[in-house]
RNA sequence: GGAGAGGUGGCCGAGCGGCCGAAGGCGCUUGCCUGCUAAGCAAGUGUGGGUUUAUACCCACCGUGGGUUCAAAUCCCACCCUCUCCGCCA
């Protein structure tokens, strides 16, 4: 959620930002006109209030002195202005909640430092690592490994639908091996805290983050309790700290956390349709900070060499680029993906996107700290994908194929697969 | 699922329907003091909103939403959450 104090006082920079991504702009219109309203009918009734409770001091202090008469002529003024306020809340919560609802529904302020653009054409590489492996074979695609019993998308299909795959012997594994490196990599490397979290939210929780009241069709519902699974553990670990106040001294808080992520992939019904690239579940390892203001796009950079690192690890190439206005995602202000190189696409996919949220969700889950002069600020949030896991397993079959059809396991995994150096 | 207890400021905790935005303690900030640190002393310290150039003034908020009342942290109702005991269970 924006300010509304920005809306209302710096409205071309809203207005512009919002042209940027591609958004309508009327909604800031309404959102103006339903303020103005608000405003007037609050003034009007504070001093109606105020009215009320200066009569009610005074029928204490009239019958303090038993000044029955006096009193009862007061309270009857009283309750007559207290029907005046009655009906004027009544207005005022609908006002509010009505600003409110579109409050929720205005993405937020793209930084100055995103490329300006409408789609993902005008992204901007800012860096390079690694060189795609030039085979001197026709490389498989990762689906076409099915046969070999590693991954099994017809029984997958059979128990849930499309979109989904089932992992396994040394391919189950080796999920497990990439969560587990990535984990420790995180935790005793770059200082984050492991965390395991609960999978089912609150409708709340989950408009904290953004993802409601805009993107429902986008979840998994849960009846009859109204719980949803989680897209990512973005949303759990970003709201554990709502509605608190955190100490300056403990910021930045950095948090890891391993989740599976559920999503309906409702707009994208034609797209990867082939293969694990786009799944209803999918595990990651999120991710997710929590900074002063002043800090958090130097904290971007960290979160991003931090998700980086796994690439460099696993000796896979990667190029990251920083999304434009028209591709940025609706709670972020600034968002670097990271894309893997895979030989199946002859081209680079997404495999990470690390965003700093600024204050948006902050202000949502009212997130915030308390500074040295006592003063109360909103924290920025920022998350990471460290990495999406079912894509790192794509890249690692599809980089580190041999001509005979086997896998060479990545150096660093081998720790975690009992030293195995091949799959065969 | 059944029975009970409870939700008050950053934290702990008190609060006869009016003088309660709320005692006290802890913490925090500033100053004093002491070789340093700790302790001690003194002062300050809730959040959000509205009007305003400013000073300032006003309003709301004691889990949430209703109700009673001239007036609610305090009384009533509903809901949510937490804890304890019983049942069930990995």
């Amino acid at each position: 959620m924006i300010d509304i104090k920005l809306i209302r006082e710096k409205n071309e920079i809203v207005k512009e930002a919002l042209r940027k991504r591609g958004e309508n702009q009327e909604i800031l219109d309404e959102i103006l006109e339903i303020d103005e309203r608000r405003r007037k009918l609050l003034t009007q009734l504070n001093q109606l209030r105020a009215k009320r409770n200066d009569l009610s001091k005074l029928v204490a202090k009239l019958k303090a002195q038993k000044e029955e008469e006096k009193s009862r002529e007061i309270i009857e003024k009283s309750k007559n202005v207290s029907n005046e306020i009655k009906i004027l809340e009544e207005t005022l919560r609908k006002l509010e909640s009505e600003l409110k609802a579109k409050l929720l529904y205005i993405p937020n302020i793209p930084d100055g430092s995103v490329p300006v653009g409408e789609d993902e054409s005008k992204n901007v590489e800012v860096k390079k690592w690694g060189k795609p492996k030039e085979f001197d074979f026709e490389p498989k695609a990762h689906w076409d490994f099915a046969d070999k019993n590693w991954l099994d998308f017809e029984r997958a299909a059979k128990l849930s639908g499309s979109r989904f795959v089932i992992l396994k012997n040394k391919i189950a594994k080796l999920e497990r091996a990439l969560i587990n490196f990535m984990l420790d990599l995180h935790t005793k490397e770059h200082g984050y805290m492991e965390v395991m979290l609960p999978h089912l939210v609150k409708r709340d929780t989950i408009t904290w983050t953004g993802q409601l009241p805009k993107f429902e069709e986008e979840l998994y519902n849960t009846q009859p309790d109204d719980l949803f699974l989680i897209p990512t553990a973005e949303v759990p670990l970003v709201a554990l700290h709502a509605n608190e106040i955190l100490n300056e001294a403990d910021l930045p808080l950095k948090y890891v956390a391993y989740t599976p992520c559920y999503r309906r992939e409702a707009g994208s019904y034609g797209k990867d349709i082939r293969g694990m690239i786009r799944q209803h579940q999918f595990d990651k390892i999120e991710l997710v900070k929590f900074t002063k203001p002043e800090e958090s796009f130097e904290e971007l950079e960290k979160l991003l060499n931090d998700a980086e690192e796994v690439l460099k690890r696993l000796k896979l190439p990667y190029r990251v680029v920083n999304l434009c206005t028209g591709d940025l995602g609706f709670a972020a202000a600034k968002t670097y993906d990271i894309e893997v190189w895979l030989p199946s696409y002859n081209t680079y996919r997404e495999i990470s996107s690390c965003s700093n949220v600024t204050d948006f969700q902050a202000r949502r889950g009212n997130i915030r700290y308390r500074r040295k002069d006592n003063k109360i600020e909103f924290v920025h949030t920022l998350n990471g994908s460290g990495l999406a896991v079912g894509r790192t397993l794509i890249a690692i079959l599809e980089n580190y194929q041999q001509k005979d059809g086997t896998v060479i396991v990545p150096e660093v995994l081998r720790p975690y697969m009992d030293g195995l150096e091949v799959l065969e």
